[in-house]
Order: structure tokens, then C-alpha cells, then sequence
DNA sequence: TAGGCCATCTGGTCCT
DNA sequence: AGGACCAGATGGCCTA
């Protein structure tokens, strides 16, 4: 649990009506102005803030908002502590007066970087979210966290270098595992339940809710999903949509049943992450894996979730003119097209590029 | 109600 | 100087 030095809005006023702020700050025209709503009555947030700038940084903006406070006062006041305490005097050049222009160029230049950094984390979170959409297994209604997504990103690629370069089946229960490595019990399920293993009610209710929010029956894979393959024609970017037609290519497939080992295997209760992994990933390394190519595999009806890493792995190390751009290599790919049009924040995308960069290798070899 | 997760604000730092 | 990135702080929402 994150710790909370300074506790709610409560104890904060106390501590700001004694450092002058709080009249200023809680009119709600505070702030950028333009504040969410989500953000209203946010008064601790921006009171705790205050605090934390005053005691510890000492920046010259703040230096300027405390100036201002005294300001039409006394100036060269002795600063008082939060409890009443006198603090001693501070050094250093003397403080610029906060003009009412100063006041407003700072107040304009911090509402800017408040704008910039919300979209900053939006595009994060679209990326994060564009990320969700190529994990094994994705829901609308139940989303991964942010750090349960990387992790599985995480483990998947691996998964899938180990695939490669092991010749691992896809379908095997090891497989499954490497997914499920440090992700917490739900996840766990969550993953175990797309892939059908071990159904639980609780998976079932899982796998009909992914169906639902697709609308797509019996489908488990998402439309756009880069793992499925691309249709000719679609559109490549933006990327992301969840268009059903971009999974007609799979429909009426009965996917292959996995064993049935307890998902709880996976890993239990909820493992803090155990540090790196460190795939097995290789570029140059021996791709030699046993398969059966087929022309027809992009055609073969897998079941996308239920397994459709296996139409992943499939599909993508056979290329065929069918499969529209993935002939290409990585650049064919949506994910990919995504990442280099469309997301600010690419990093998690060019491990899929780098990890279809292999199985493209793969269909060359 | 505690804990997990999230969005947001904020100041510092680095880079262009 | 200004923007990007980062990490800390905070309150809200949700769930077990």
C-alpha cells in the first residue's frame, strides 16, 4: 500500500492555513481551471503538493509563490514552521518580488505541463490499452491492470521465443505456464480460462463476457488483434478497432481442448515479481521448430482464444499472399503500424514487432 | 474497511 | 526557454 505521509485534505489544513495557503487554494478556481472532474475536491492533492514543494524543494517558482504570500504584509517576515515553530532564515540571493505577472506566467506555464503531462499519460494508456488487445487473452469488461499487462507481455513474448527457438508446442501446459509466471492468481485464471484450462465457472463466465463484448459467439480472439491475421483490405492503422469482420477469417473453428491441469498451477496467491526473466529471445539464434507448414493455416479455423497463440505461431510462420502484408516483415505488421503511425509510446509495441520480426524469420527459413 | 488500482497534479531533471 | 519524462503525493473508485 502506498504510503500516505500526510494523510487526507483533513490534516492538511491545519498544516496549509498556517503556511497561508489554504484561502487561495480552495476557492476550486485553484489549479488549472479546467480541472476533471474527477479531480474536484482534490483539495489534499493540491494542498499535500504545496507542502511537499515548500518543505523540500525550494524551487524558484515556489519561492515566488511564497513571496507573494507576504506580499502587501510585512515583508522579511521570519518563516514559520508548520507547527508554529520559527524557521530559520533563509540564505541566498533575495527572493523575486511575485508580481501579478510573474504570479500569472507561472500559473499559465504549470496549467500547460499539467495539459501535456495528462495527455502524455493518455497516450500511455493507449498504448497499455493497445497492448491489452494482443494478449492472449482480453476483455473489455475485465481489463488487465497496467502492470499485469506488461507482465504478461512480458511472459508471452518469452513464451513465444521459447516456442521458437525450442520448438515447444504452443498448446503444451509449459507453455501456459510461462504466461502465467508472476502474474497474479486472477490473471492467472483469466489466462488459464482463455485458454481452457481447467475452465472454472468463474473462467466460463470470463470467456462469455469476452464473447459478448465482441459479439462475436464462441469467439475468443479480438477483432484487430494483430495476432490474428489481417485481412487484405483492412485498414492497417489506426489500429486497434474491434471489428468483428477482422475475424471471419476464424469463425466456426473448434479450437483444440488442453489438458485440463488446475490453473492454479500457474502460480499461487499472488506472487510479487520475481525480477527479470530474461527470455531466451534471439534474432540470429536457431529458429529450427517442428511444425507442419500449411498454406491453408492463416485459413485454419483456430479458435482464436482458446489457443490462438497456436494461429499465431501458425499463421505468421508461413506467410502467404493471403495474409496480406505480413510477407512484408515487421513493417506488415498491425502492431507494428501502430506503434510507428499512431502511438507516442512504443516501446512495449516494439517488442511485438521484435517478436514478429522472429516469426517472420521464421516463414523465410 | 482495507487494499489495489487509477488519474491527476506537481516539481525536479534532462534534453533540444 | 520550453518540452518530455519521471517519481512522489493524493483522493476517488471498486472489490473482497
Amino acid at each position: 500500500m502506498m504510503t500516505k505521509p500526510y494523510g487526507k485534505s483533513g490534516d492538511m489544513s491545519e498544516l496549509v492555513s498556517s503556511l497561508g495557503w489554504l484561502e487561495e487554494e480552495e476557492d476550486g478556481s485553484s489549479q488549472d481551471g479546467e480541472q476533471s472532474p474527477e479531480m474536484r475536491g482534490h483539495h489534499g492533492l493540491t494542498l499535500g503538493s504545496r507542502i511537499h514543494s515548500c518543505t523540500e524543494l525550494g524551487s524558484e517558482d515556489m519561492e515566488e509563490e511564497e513571496e507573494e504570500e507576504g506580499e502587501g504584509e510585512g515583508e522579511e517576515e521570519e518563516e514559520i514552521g508548520p507547527n508554529g515553530e520559527n524557521a530559520p532564515k533563509r540564505r541566498g540571493p533575495k527572493k523575486k518580488k511575485m508580481t501579478k505577472a510573474r504570479q500569472e506566467r507561472f500559473r499559465a506555464r504549470r496549467v500547460k505541463a499539467n495539459a501535456r503531462e495528462r495527455s502524455r499519460m493518455h497516450g500511455l494508456n493507449d498504448a497499455l490499452e493497445s497492448l491489452r488487445r494482443v494478449m492472449p487473452c482480453y476483455s473489455k469488461t475485465q481489463k488487465l491492470s497496467k502492470i499485469e499487462t506488461l507482465r504478461l507481455a512480458r511472459n508471452y513474448i518469452w513464451a513465444l521465443s521459447e516456442v521458437l527457438e525450442s520448438g515447444q508446442s504452443p498448446e503444451s501446459h509449459g507453455f501456459v505456464e510461462m504466461l502465467c509466471k508472476g502474474l497474479s492468481q486472477p490473471t492467472s485464471n483469466l489466462v488459464a480460462g482463455c485458454l481452457q484450462l481447467g475452465p472454472s465457472p468463474m473462467m466460463i463466465n470470463k470467456q462469455e463476457d469476452k464473447c459478448g463484448a465482441l459479439g462475436v459467439g464462441g469467439m475468443g480472439v479480438q477483432a484487430g488483434h494483430p495476432l490474428s491475421y489481417p485481412s487484405p483490405g483492412l485498414p492497417s492503422p489506426p489500429y486497434g478497432s474491434l471489428e468483428a469482420s477482422h475475424l471471419l477469417h476464424m469463425k466456426g473453428y473448434k479450437g483444440p481442448v488442453y489438458d485440463n491441469p488446475s490453473p492454479n498451477e500457474c502460480s499461487s496467491g499472488t506472487p510479487p515479481y520475481d525480477g527479470p526473466l530474461t527470455p531466451p529471445l534471439s534474432i540470429s539464434g536457431n529458429f529450427a521448430l517442428k511444425q507442419e507448414p500449411s498454406p491453408h493455416d492463416s485459413e485454419r479455423n483456430y479458435t482464436p482464444h482458446p489457443g490462438h497463440h497456436a494461429h499465431y505461431l501458425s499463421s505468421h510462420h508461413y506467410p502467404t499472399s493471403t495474409t496480406g502484408g505480413l510477407t512484408g516483415g515487421p513493417q506488415g505488421h498491425p502492431l507494428f503500424q501502430a506503434s510507428r503511425y499512431e502511438l507516442p509510446l512504443d516501446v512495449a509495441f516494439d517488442s511485438f514487432a521484435h517478436s514478429h520480426l522472429i516469426t517472420s524469420q521464421m516463414g523465410t527459413l
